[in-house]
DNA sequence: CAGTGGTCTAGACCACTGA
DNA sequence: CAGTGGTCTAGACCACTGT
């Protein structure tokens, strides 16, 4: 009978996306709404909480709610393995390690990652398969004076980012994302044409200060990362 | 003195990240951590749901709380309005009207927003520049069975998206992000050669089960989308 | 069926900030 | 300084689900 707070989410969403109340325009404060909908003030409040973590309203102290009038939408991404990411699709997954030698990082690797001059790291590329096709190509650099493990570690049989994650499985991470062309060795590995346009994404890693890895994924042509909001 | 949610939170978290607390490994239960930590059950809860929120636990009644051994990280992008993207860098925003025509919906387009045959549609294409140089291209439908009054509309000195959100401020909506090829007429207008890679996002909008707007934005090359996570 | 998380309550005090 | 949201509490009942 009483009121949960999802439905006081709910309600007040929905006047807001019926126009009831309307962008910028003052919601009633935290009292009155528990009077109108007959909970407390703390179910109102986790309704509010989240419709402003949503970005639909704006709250300030003193000042009130207000909904956003320039709506600040959020899209989420998950960022799942790439094996779970095939997995999903129905597809069947198969790895491959094309290359993994080790070398001294070079300069735009240590600018990124804030290395030494003189740092070992180990570099990686491989490719991941969904059903026999080429589905994502990895080039991947592992700081290997925060990791020197990453030296003895076997990357035949299974990706460096299952490793990785089974190490350090909580980092603070950058991504971004970009459009990039495929140049000569890639298009051999993706199964494409010279001078396709490949969907790419950069991350870097850190753990408790510490550089981890960075890695370049792309995507065979035509791939799209797409989300609901 | 009393600890906080936040407190509980960071406290949790680092025991995660520190590796006191192995992936795939049980917590302690809710009463447990209030009483080592000195507050109430409801703080802990708190504390708990935006771990799970965040994808670092996974929680099940009866079974407790786990770390995650995958962990499902998400990125999250905010979407701002272009002349506010431009804003924020600190460039002058600029609009310009490239064409405005009115035209029956192709079938790609009727297919996408699920529109019965013959309805029309206002097509656009629009520039937005940011100190003067391209910045992003704007090639969008908009459905005008659901939105006549957009053809009276004046989209000459500033872009239909912000007559959208005037309009329809929440809405829901499926966006994709990939990579294209710059062709003809696109490379004139970013100023690009053609072939050159192109970061896109396709979004579709919809407002109370009705189509409102297909848009496909087309960002200069060398256009990143970047987040932390 | 019993243990765990999910939610609600009524009240309290605090922190921020606009007038 | 006064109004609003932010948070905490102690207790309660409920919903799910593993055993």
């Amino acid at each position: 009978m009483t009121a949960t707070y999802k439905d006081v989410k709910s309600d007040i969403l929905s006047k807001i996306t019926q126009g009831d109340w309307a962008p910028g325009s003052l919601i009633p404060n935290e009292i009155e709404l528990a009077a109108m909908y007959g909970c407390a003030r703390a179910t109102v409040n986790r309704a509010m909480r989240e419709l402003a973590d949503d970005g639909i309203i704006e709250r300030r102290r003193k000042a009130g709610t207000r909904v956003r009038s320039a709506p600040i939408r959020q899209a989420r991404f998950d960022i799942p393995l790439v094996r779970n990411e095939i997995a999903e699709k129905g597809a069947e997954y198969r790895y491959s390690l094309v290359s993994c030698t080790v070398a001294d990082a070079p300069d735009w690797l240590r600018a990124r990652l804030k290395l030494d001059e003189g740092s070992r790291a180990l570099h990686l590329i491989c490719m991941h398969y969904a059903d026999g096709e080429p589905y994502q190509h990895e080039n991947r650099w592992i700081n290997l004076t925060a990791l020197p493990q990453a030296e003895d570690a076997d990357f035949n049989r299974s990706g460096p980012n299952e490793w990785l994650v089974a190490r350090i499985p909580y980092s603070d991470a950058e991504i971004s994302f970009s459009a990039a062309l495929a140049e000569d060795a890639l298009s051999d590995h993706l199964a494409c044409k010279v001078g396709d346009p490949v969907f790419t994404i950069d991350r870097s890693t850190w753990w408790q200060g510490q550089a981890i890895t960075f890695v370049t994924l792309t995507y065979r042509p035509g791939h799209r990362l797409t989300t609901r909001y």
